[in-house]
DNA sequence: ACAACTTGCTTAATCGTTTAAGCAGTTGTG
DNA sequence: CACAACTGCTTAAACGATTAAGCAAGTTGT
């Protein structure tokens, strides 16, 4: 056993600190000081490495702070710093591969910069993400990246967040108007590669079982849809134009629309796999030929899209690239002193990953 | 606009107090102390409705805090408290519906006791745990419910939080030795339902592919499955019991080794949803007719197992009800002073979902 | 030899909230 | 009328860590 000093009056305060971490409370930098017979303030300095703390005197801190299991209260330093160091993280729903991954490497990043986030769930609901956002806000955290559930149009909240002065990050979901950074894929683009591909598999009707205008990417993937079609010469009809809340239970109630058109399309285009899922199924209980009749692709590659059978085609929207550039983002921001917010968009390019349900070598 | 005071002075104090909300930092009970000649203490009183504090003053504090837009520092008020309202989760992935879903359910009745709770996912891995669980005590949590990873066994950071005193929920994957609180459903009579249903249906030489041993639960879903056999006196082969990592590619993997044997079995039962998945794959692939030649059924009652074709049968776990259990628990325990830890086990009953995958009157 | 640094600490204030203790003034009780 | 109890506040300490300011002793430069 090292001990740091010689004296044997500091070896009996130890050990007497020793025996009442049991009873007590946790060991706090007074503890050790006491020990050491130094000032907090020393302790604190030592603790950090501070250059006019002697090398010795370091060591003996750190090694009585080991003995003590000391620990430090965050709560304490936040407190005085001004600093969490926790990030408030918002998404619609972790069970989807898309989020889940944005979280992971979010966190990866964040955390070696010593930040911890708070992942919370909207479950697509206004009234929980302005919940999610108070409790964000009333646990002091230095940031908030969020992506947006689909009912919020109001956005109060989030101006409230940047009222608090601290960084706001969106992701995916986001809106022009708040002034902020976003980062995303490009929706309108990909919507073109869905579209170059379809009509490279023969395609000449196709449909678009769309998300809500009101969201700004669903309404960058209509309107892509809309102008590759035109720049293709082919039928834009209103009858082939849905907007969806992409579940699977609609993707279904859409699908079936479709197939009762008198004129049926010979390829859908879904702007979520969850959606497409549904309309694959309901495509398979008519007896109806994938990709031959009527191709099908999807929008996120979750995995599942892998999984059935027949595989379906989907656009890959770099979901770790999108967690890493919403946490490098935040912490630039962070650093600003004031923070500046500015509108400040990061666009990924999306990749289509063409699986069976729409490629017309499959299934002859 | 209702100004709770009626003196020009303290209207004065009030407005300039508002004017230097711009410039300034955040609002404190000082500054709402300042406006209206009370001291902070009062204020403090008068926000949380104290008794000793008169109508009146309580509803001029509420006004004057609204009109500076109060927000207490939740930092500060838990550092003075001893008691950060935050609540630890850890969870090995949250792009589970199981796990997504018991974080819905332990959020929605912590927060409505005043808790928030911070999510962590380990991704199975013990190194990634173990920072989760510093970086959860770090922030000074008032509690951890955690379902472990695959690989954890080293127990030393999960008795680390017990020394914390504070409590420690595990559900799910669990572990006896910890002598703390477990919520998870009875995987060994979960067994014995799925054995007794293949059996019904005429099945003679049942596999499993279970999960790793050391895991308690997939040590019952084996103990069970072992037993189930004996009783109906079917056939125990050793080249018919795996030991799985449950992964997809796992899940195919050990499909085919069963496959390749000269004395196939006619019927799977698999201890997790993704490997059943990747056993069904394989089984389409080899063209082998599900349920007649070989039936499957899985665990956890992951959506997709109602979207592949066919559906695969499988257990429910009552992911809400785990959630919900876990959540009562950690208030239970929170409660007492100082917390005490036992072993208390709450065994839910789990229900056998029966889909194409084992039902042979499907599919003639 | 004396100013000017440097080293290695200490002191004391601070972050924002909570709370035990206490103090006037009022009301109630026997 | 005296004493108790209540009302409505104030004072001051505390939670644990950080940090600006400062001080004493030693070192360096001229």
């Amino acid at each position: 056993m090292i001990i740091p000093t010689n004296t044997l009056f500091l070896l009996k305060r130890l050990s007497k600190a020793i025996k009442n971490l049991g009873n007590k409370k946790r060991t706090t930098i007074k503890d050790i000081a006491n020990v050491l017979d130094i000032s907090p303030a020393a302790v604190s300095k030592a603790l950090h490495g501070d250059s006019r703390i002697s090398a010795k005197t370091i060591e003996a801190v750190k090694e009585v702070a080991k003995k003590l299991n000391y620990q430090p209260n965050h709560l304490a330093s936040a407190l005085r710093k001004g600093k969490s160091n926790l990030v408030g993280v918002i998404v619609p729903k972790t069970n989807s591969n898309f989020f889940s991954s944005v979280i992971q490497n979010i966190e990866e990043i964040l955390n070696k910069e010593g930040y911890n986030i708070i992942i919370t769930q909207s479950n697509e609901s206004f009234k929980k993400e302005c919940n999610n956002i108070d409790a964000l806000l009333f646990t002091q955290v230095d940031g908030i990246i969020a992506s947006m559930a689909n009912e919020t149009i109001d956005l109060d909240y989030y101006e409230k967040i940047k009222s608090y002065g601290i960084p706001l990050i969106l992701f995916d979901r986001g809106e022009n108007n708040l002034n902020v950074d976003y980062i995303g894929i490009d929706d309108y683009q990909s919507s073109h590669l869905i579209i170059e591909h379809l009509v490279g598999q023969g395609c000449k009707r196709i449909a678009h079982i769309g998300g809500f205008k009101h969201t700004r990417i669903y309404n960058n993937r209509i309107r892509g849809y809309v102008d590759a079609i035109k720049k293709h010469n082919l039928p834009l009809d209103d009858e082939l134009l849905f907007e969806s809340s992409l579940t699977i239970e609609d993707g279904r109630e859409k699908m079936n629309q479709l197939l009762a058109l008198k004129n049926r399309p010979d390829a859908v285009y879904v702007a979520g796999d969850y959606a497409a899922l549904g309309a694959l199924q309901v495509l398979k209980e008519n007896r109806i030929n994938i990709p031959k009749d009527i191709a099908l692709v999807g929008f996120g590659n979750e995995p599942f899209t892998s999984m059935v059978s027949p595989t379906i085609s989907s656009i890959n929207q770099h979901s770790g690239e999108i967690g890493r550039q919403a946490a490098l983002t935040f912490l630039e921001r962070v650093k600003m002193t004031p923070v500046k917010q500015t509108l400040n968009k990061i666009i990924l390019n999306a990749e289509l990953i063409v699986r069976d349900s729409s490629n017309i070598n499959w299934n002859l």
